[in-house]
DNA sequence: CTTCTTGCAAAACTTTTGCAGGGAG
DNA sequence: CTCCCTGCAAAAGTTTTGCAAGAAG
């Protein structure tokens, strides 16, 4: 995986290392195809054999995010989750019966209405835009 | 105000008491400008003289979303928000820096989203659109 | 040996639940 | 007198912080 190697070097570049930990929940994250939460992220550590303990998880995806390799996704449930930042931005559309997390570009619709907003004065820098409902298999 | 009314009957009608706790809580909800969190809309009843306990107030908004009189909105922080249930389906515009909510219409862009999830087989049953950046008064 | 990471314990916060007293019809 | 409503205490769940031991360079 190239990103891999591009993420190791922007953490070695600003005094970080490259530990078994943030390297396997690099990889959880980039193998995942939905939104993982911590509970979600040390599953699947478990799964591989790693027992890492729950503030160690939380303390590196703020890490992650202090350097731009994570976004955090809160989507209403209690817990927060979390994608890997290189991806181009995009959205998701949520199965509620399977849980499953199709990705949708939805960048034309956005464009409009942040333009609409700006008609209005209104200097867009964030948004929030999700989806949720039944996937194809689960109709 | 006559949802007021309206309000007082449905409440009746489900065997309910328009208590003077309902009635603050329900007229905040109406006069502010923006998503409450639970926390700020104790802050506001404070200001009235009202000292209700906080599991009080936490009680009486899932009372109020069991009626349909309110809707919970997560914007990502920590607290959850609600807003009344009465006003037509709409979005948000939050500022960043004076956390001035406006509410905005985006029902035509919503639905032509709709459709393009529709074509990939997803049949979406709610979203979650909300935008964040500066009012036209902070820029 | 100096700095970065991790685990553990505990705290901070939001939200929920159980129970008992108080109030309204 | 019978429910309904409210407050208090406590629990549950997520996320953060402080401190000390351990590992990496």
């Amino acid at each position: 995986m190239n990103a891999g190697v591009d993420l190791l070097q922007r953490i070695k570049n600003s005094g970080g290392r490259m530990t078994p930990l943030r390297k396997a929940m690099l990889g959880e994250l980039a193998a995942s195809d939905r939104l993982l939460s911590v509970n979600a992220m040390i599953a699947r550590l478990r799964e591989k054999g790693m027992a890492p303990h729950k503030t160690s998880v939380y303390r590196e995806i703020a890490y992650f995010i202090e350097r731009g390799l994570v976004r955090r996704i809160t989507l209403g449930g209690r817990e927060d989750r979390f994608e890997p930042a290189h991806t181009p931005h995009h959205h998701h559309a949520i199965c509620n019966n399977c849980g499953d997390i199709a990705h949708i570009d939805l960048e034309a619709h956005i464009s409009r209405m942040e333009r609409q907003l700006r008609r209005r004065r209104f200097r867009v820098s964030a948004h929030l835009v999700e989806f949720f409902g039944l996937c194809g298999d689960c109709r």
